[in-house]
DNA sequence: CGACTTGCCGAAACCGGTTTCGGGAAATAT
DNA sequence: ATATTTCCCGAAACCGGTTTCGGCAAGTCG
């Protein structure tokens, strides 16, 4: 007893002062116990024909030795890079490029859990896009893809699916067969903001919706919508409009409804950065944002805590998004059923100042906003 | 000839008709051209030994069945896993969040270029970093690392040429034995920023610095002193701050500099984000920026486009920085000399709004300021 | 015309793991 | 005591490429 354990203890010795720095393969790992290397590998990965006192034993050794595998030596055989890839957008809108630090840490949280890892790629067109996805599934740099943005009809869907490559989407999808999501509810979120305004004693309340093309976009006109029908207030179609995800969008957008007849006291917003925009629309038409006209948004960007007053706005959790995205679709790579994989979460309120009972009715405030044209003017600061 | 010709055509038919789905591997195209795997390898790599007219006929049928290697089949031999890795540190300031995009962009395009990838993984300490940088090596799924956020005296270079790892540093660094980098001339743009302050008539100028651990506020420190002293200006220790990355930190920062008995009546700030925090102070001051107080910042955060008076800044080309990084690193791995491998970027200004002849010296700046604080009082927009 | 390069390719080792297969020893059943 | 499992582990095949080595045939030289 105390004899094998001097020989251990020595063994020991002699492992760790591996000073050549040469890497530690699992060979070395075998020879230092008087093991093979297939039993090392078969007790490292938990294979039940390996007993309880070897597989201590060869774990304890690999630990003090630093052995770790090369993943490219394992996926060889195995199939798996243990990796997850995204191909990011760089095209069009900005609006989320705010959260991508967010959305890449919960995706790398969850990832790292797993000693798995992510591999980005950008992209600025969808020919781009598909290409870049070839390569990395081709070359098996990837075992499944992280989809964002997804479209109303996604043909990147219909492509995995026949590349047999493991997908899951950020967002929702109507061709549902055979495929994963995460997604908050936006739809949810719309009609919230719409009772809240209602609540406030809105009574024309607008809604600016982002590109149509996006499936988030018609999921939110719905909840709108439907926040609508709760109140009891009929539908305008001059209080829709939609295409706008940026501040110059949404500041035209706002102009538009502002000079109305009967302009609208409350505009839901899709996006925050389209929001954002309304603040300088507003200024131009002398109109306060808190007072005159209310304002929702929806994403949480930082820059609405910026904005004076602060942006009321349904908050998403990024990097949570990112951490169940990967989680699943992790699950799903490892054999689970791709329906099964499927969640969506809440949008948080953030109640700021720009939501408020309005300070004037929707046909006083046409009138209002003419004698500020005439008078006011673009007004500044007096100082 | 024709009969060959014939032939070949039938293999093509017979090739391109694998309908089977299944991965097309190297011996599959060694099979059809009845050569054997190690000749086909050699012909896909440019060996010399290899005839021109096989070698043709190599690469033409991969293409046609549509073989592409697997990275980690090859990666075992070569012991390259065609990867750089990045940590990305999501704790402290949010001021580079905005440039994340842009930047992986950079680096997408570089590393897609070479056919590479790209492993993202972000870390929210100091050992969280240490221990994915240490994770990702072992496992050798990234050949080499780029670093953002150089520190002034970094330990992670100390501790990557101790592990032989090849990599680069956004930024540069004291000990430059032995490592490569690319960065933007900060302490060019900040003298830059101090003569055009001068021009304009400005006669007290502040500096409003980022945190001194990282190397770049070294660096655009030493440009604002060089910018007084090219302009002979005595420099005032009063109107020298640090640790401003934030809108919140900026905000402090320039409202102790608006209290100070004779305050500046212009501000160079190291951070476009610091800058913008300048806004907020100077309106509860009651001074207008571009009036009697202008401002120039340093980033180009597209956020200082929607401030009033937009942002005058030096603006940095996130996504150069990424291309640059990226491949220059390839070239060091590829054996290029990590000494030659050093590149810098000029920061190109823009010049808008904030920055502008004084409207008032600095003595007569302090006694506005305190008239505003008597009488105007946090002014609000009369509508 | 024979010896010696040179050009070109096949054969096989190799990279560092994983997984299958088979068999010896110990434990249990008969 | 023998037959039969059960428990472990060694041996070897295997994954899909890359790289080394050696040899045949054609070309070059003496």
């Amino acid at each position: 007893m105390i004899r094998s354990r001097k020989i251990a203890g020595m063994v020991g010795q002699e492992i760790s002062a591996n000073r050549g720095m040469e890497r530690v393969k699992i060979s070395d790992v075998a020879v230092a116990l008087n093991l093979t290397k297939g039993t090392v590998s078969r007790a490292l990965n938990g294979y039940p024909d390996i007993s309880k006192s070897t597989r201590l034993k060869v774990r304890n050794a690999a630990r003090r030795m630093g052995y770790v595998p090369l993943s490219h030596a394992q996926a060889i055989k195995t199939g798996r890079a243990r990796s997850l890839g995204i191909v990011w957008r760089v095209d069009s809108h900005d609006g989320h490029r705010a959260f991508l630090s967010d959305f890449l840490d919960g995706v790398s949280r969850a990832v790292s859990a797993e000693d798995w890892s992510l591999t980005v790629s950008t992209a600025d067109s969808d020919v781009a896009e598909r290409t870049t996805l070839s390569r990395l599934l081709k070359e098996r740099k990837v075992d499944g893809f992280i989809l964002p943005r997804t479209l109303a009809d996604d043909p990147r869907v219909e492509w995995l699916r026949n590349e047999e490559a493991p997908f899951i989407l950020y967002g929702r999808v109507a061709s549902e067969r055979n495929c994963s999501w995460f997604d908050f509810r936006g739809e949810d979120a719309m009609r919230k903001a719409v009772a809240r305004l209602a609540e406030l004693g809105h009574e024309r309340i607008a809604f600016v919706n982002g590109d149509l093309r996006f499936n988030y976009a018609m999921l939110r006109r719905d909840g709108y919508f439907r926040g609508l029908t709760d109140t009891g207030i009929d539908p305008d179609p001059d209080l829709v409009l939609d295409g706008a995800m940026t501040r110059a969008s949404g500041e035209t957008a706002t102009r538009k409804l502002l000079d109305l007849e009967s302009p609208p006291t409350g505009i839901v917003f899709a996006q925050d950065m389209a929001a954002l925009g309304a603040y300088r629309a507003a200024e131009d038409s002398g109109v306060a944002i808190g007072r005159e006209l209310s304002v929702i948004g929806y994403d949480g960007v930082p820059e609405g805590a910026w904005a004076s007053p602060k942006l009321s706005t349904f908050a998403v959790d990024s990097r949570w998004a990112g951490q169940r995205l990967a989680a699943l679709l992790i699950d799903q790579i490892r054999g689970g059923n791709p329906e099964d994989l499927r969640e969506t979460g809440e949008a948080r309120f953030l109640s700021r100042g720009s939501d408020r009972p309005p300070a004037t009715s929707g046909s006083n405030l046409a009138d209002f906003i003419n004698l500020e044209n005439h008078y006011g003017g673009h007004h500044e600061h007096q100082l």
